[in-house]
DNA sequence: CTGAAAGCGCTTACAG
DNA sequence: CTGAAAGCGCTTACAG
């Protein structure tokens, strides 16, 4: 390219620089030259040259963006708005993460943002490494930048929700072992439940999936513990599984009989068949703080570990919506019904 | 490196090169000094010696991972599994595609494939790079290489599910305008549907996602227009918010009233609560499938295109999924419901 | 098997 | 402003 438009290729460097120093004339000349030849700088060659590559890598569990698919796209967007490139982990089970970091730090990254684990080992090798690690809805190990949603918070927000409607008596659906997520949601419910003196009658440990949501229903109809008013599940997905089992396995009527409520704010538990009432996340702001966040640790490594918390917002359908289970109540018209969906 | 292990820098290289020629004792200095100082190959750097990155770009559509979650880990492991990583570009809208392909060709990437219609101009310029470029589910242009679901032919599967049901008087939602999967599905469901001598009383054109369908029933109860007994949507997500609307806003029963239908078979069309017939992508074949048509085409970009197409399958609830609509049969007991969910 | 050399495609002081 | 030179971290013929 230098030699086809005449110059050095230094000069070519500085045309494609922002502020470097290079002639109009010059400057013209070159990206003229460019399109023709369809010449563009290689990013990965700018990359070795200057120790810098644009691209973090994003580590996910596959079932994060099976059930909320809202945190990829949001991420992504806020990347991309400060243009840094994603290179994608989607994972599948947590033995995937060593070998990831692996690739994380063969490829010269300039960060990572997780929203995985980190193990020991491969948080001194990148610390070694001088990579930024930045968590996602997750504490991290001691010392660690990291951006979340208050789970406790929106804990304690949903059950003052229940209790606000009046039940004492509470069935809980429960994450997984080391889901923090899960388990700071639970703990925050669990305050609050007992300080406004409800009951916790029936108990399920489950996958953050539709499947589990179900199977703690039968599990409980099947010991004879289903005599909860309300349902506390660790995430939206379980909540609708579980909903789905009272309503069309065990017949309850949903809310009317049952509340179930869940945490996320999904697009699906708004969905008029199910309803659920939840704590959203500020998933834009959250991923709009962790590329800015990215940004500033990327400048300077050894810039000082800060945590961001991000308070959830109550979603609550209107009560046409929870009381649609039954089919159409003639006292709405059909326009009314329409904003259900949006 | 080379110094720290007191060895020149090709050793190393060839060290970290699978079949090179090292003496086994060179190799096992340098790999010991490697994991001591914490070293690994650049890749970056391997990427402009070797001009391969192991890196290929996928362009997506946001509106694809929200509503079908699943291609996206299938696409992630199929490549995963031959070693190839993946630069994710997540579009939100058409108009980002241009400058996408910008980024491609910047980043030195090996290969780019596509869910999303490629301009033709940047067709030229991936051309003209030799950028080997691999269509997913869309035909592409002349001469494109692709992998897709036959969507005619699932929408003759569908058409002739519903024909077999005994339904004459058909609604369809479609999708939007340049929606190559939604046309071609459609297409052959109108082929199939006239053959059967049924006829479509009711039309709408969606945007494949929940409130689309919904908006679709609104519309015609509207006009009164929901005088069909079967409808088939472009979409399962279309499908479910039609079913929605119609069982919880219409009053009707689903599906015992109106049958509804439609495509890719996703995890929500099998919720209890929703119950819709689906035809399914077979996620994972095509997606090996376009792994290794990748892996072929960076080896020899001049390999003639191909195109592989693969049969869909027609998803079908049990009668008990599909008839649970108004809750709980007393005749079945809650282990045998208990199986919807998986 | 092995090292010196040249090269991949850029960037960045350094002298003009 | 501008080019020659050295360097980023690798790889790969080329001679031993």
């Amino acid at each position: 390219m230098a030699r086809a438009a005449g110059v050095s290729a230094s000069a070519v460097s500085r045309a494609f620089t922002p502020g470097a120093s290079v002639s109009a004339d010059k400057k013209a000349r070159i990206l003229r030259a460019a399109t023709e030849l369809g010449y563009r700088p290689n990013v990965m060659a700018r990359a070795v040259a200057t120790r810098r590559s644009n691209v973090v890598g994003l580590i996910l569990f596959n079932e994060t963006n099976r059930h909320y698919p809202e945190v990829l796209l949001a991420l992504s967007n806020a990347f991309s708005a400060v243009g840094v490139r994603i290179m994608l982990f989607l994972l599948e089970d947590d033995d995937e993460i060593d070998e990831t970091i692996d690739h994380v730090l063969s490829y010269q990254l300039d960060g990572v943002i997780t929203a995985a684990p980190i193990p020991d080992g491969a948080l001194q090798q990148l610390r070694a490494a001088r990579v930024p690690l930045l968590f996602y809805n997750r504490p991290g190990a001691e010392g660690c930048a990291s951006v979340s949603c208050d789970h406790v918070a929106s804990g304690i927000a949903i059950a003052r929700y229940v209790l606000a409607q009046g039940h004492h008596r509470i069935g809980v659906i429960r994450a997984y072992r080391d889901s923090s997520v899960g388990s700071e949601r639970m703990a925050g419910v669990e305050q609050e439940l007992a300080r406004g003196g409800a009951a916790i009658v029936a108990e399920y440990r489950g996958d953050f999936d539709y499947d589990s949501g179900l199977a703690a229903v039968l599990d409980w109809e099947e010991r004879g513990d289903v005599t909860f008013t309300a349902l506390i599940a660790a995430n939206d997905m379980m909540a609708i599984g579980a909903r789905d089992g009272l309503a069309h396995l065990l017949g309850r009527r949903v809310p009317n009989e049952v509340l179930v409520v869940g945490f996320d704010g999904i697009e699906a538990s708004r969905w008029i068949g199910n309803a659920i009432p939840s704590v959203a996340q500020p998933i834009e702001q959250m991923s709009l703080a962790a590329a800015s966040m990215m940004v500033e640790r990327i400048a300077d490594p050894d810039r000082l570990a800060e945590r961001r918390l991000f308070a959830g917002r109550l979603s609550q359908p209107s009560t046409r919506d929870l009381n649609s289970d039954r089919g159409w109540n003639p006292n709405h018209s059909p326009n009314e019904g329409c904003n259900a969906g949006n």
